[in-house]
DNA sequence: GCATATCGTGAAGTGACTTCACTATGTAGT
DNA sequence: ACTACATAGTGAAGTCACTTCACGATATGC
């Protein structure tokens, strides 16, 4: 008969594959932190940056919620973002506690340039696979992520 | 004729597999965070640990070496995990300079449960998928690791 | 109006990390 | 053996992301 232990000695194709997962994870991090700090500035202020890109002027609390992080937080980076010029803060044209954030031209064409950043990567990564290996690819990956935010949430409760 | 703008303005497959896997990056980031919080620590911590689990004791220097840290760091990150009892400072057997870390049995222990937990992850992630599908997305990731790995060392030039 | 929720921020603190300087020790080179 | 140099770990000081708590200013519901 089979011992309950048998199957945890191999590593098994799910496990490698997790492995890679974290391999990879740790990779893109180091490249991305890598990369901004070559522009200048680190994950965290890029990161507001390009949720301004995406989804156009905002509240910093709006913001917060966007990027995950406390409020608080938000005031810290954009000082920052401030500093160098990438963002302004207005008036918020009919609540005057909060503050509308916008990227300035300096900081739209910051932003651009991480855009192209990002399609000259994906070129280099993935432009000569087969479709069909890339859409296996990135279905898993969807499933994958779909199922992390799972566990998550369910560990919350 | 074709113009040079017009791919640029569709995502890609390629361009939406990257974002995929930036999202990927976010969530499985926060997942361990989560986890190792929740156990009582931190995940660079965490990684230290793993790495003596993995290899075996080691001098201070070699485990700035595996995780790619300043040797100051790993002496702070030593002093809050033999705090906790999980890893034990020994005088070097041959060499008077070097202190030898090693695992206490507690770390051991501690440890080996994280060792469960990333298999239990693998098993729901990716236990029920097709053989050739999870084989596949293996391959892709291998690639695009030894691809970024890659960039990275040829930015570094 | 008055209670209450919300917006941003000062104050204070944590954790991961860095660089620089310094002591203690190993390793040559002559 | 003695001098020169490299290496192991750590104290000091500082940066960045992030948190919680408290507070003043405004909005909003009743």
């Amino acid at each position: 008969m089979k011992s309950l232990h048998d199957m945890p000695e191999r590593p098994g194709p799910a496990r490698a594959s997790l492995d890679r997962l974290f391999e990879l994870t740790e990779v893109l991090g180091a490249l991305m932190q890598r990369g901004m700090a070559d522009r200048g500035l680190t994950l965290a202020r890029a990161g507001v940056l390009w949720a301004l890109f995406h989804d156009g002027p905002m509240t910093q609390r709006a913001l917060a919620a966007a990027r995950g992080v406390t409020p608080r937080n938000v005031t810290g980076l954009l000082d920052a973002l401030q500093e160098e010029g990438l963002i302004a803060r207005e008036a918020h044209p009919t609540d005057r506690r909060a503050t509308l954030v916008s990227l300035t031209p300096k900081g739209r064409e910051f932003t651009a340039g991480l855009r192209g950043g990002r399609d000259e990567l994906a070129a280099l990564l993935f432009a000569d696979l087969p479709p069909q290996q890339l859409d296996t690819f990135a279905a898993t990956l969807v499933l994958a992520i779909e199922r992390l935010k799972d566990v998550d949430s369910t560990a919350h409760a």
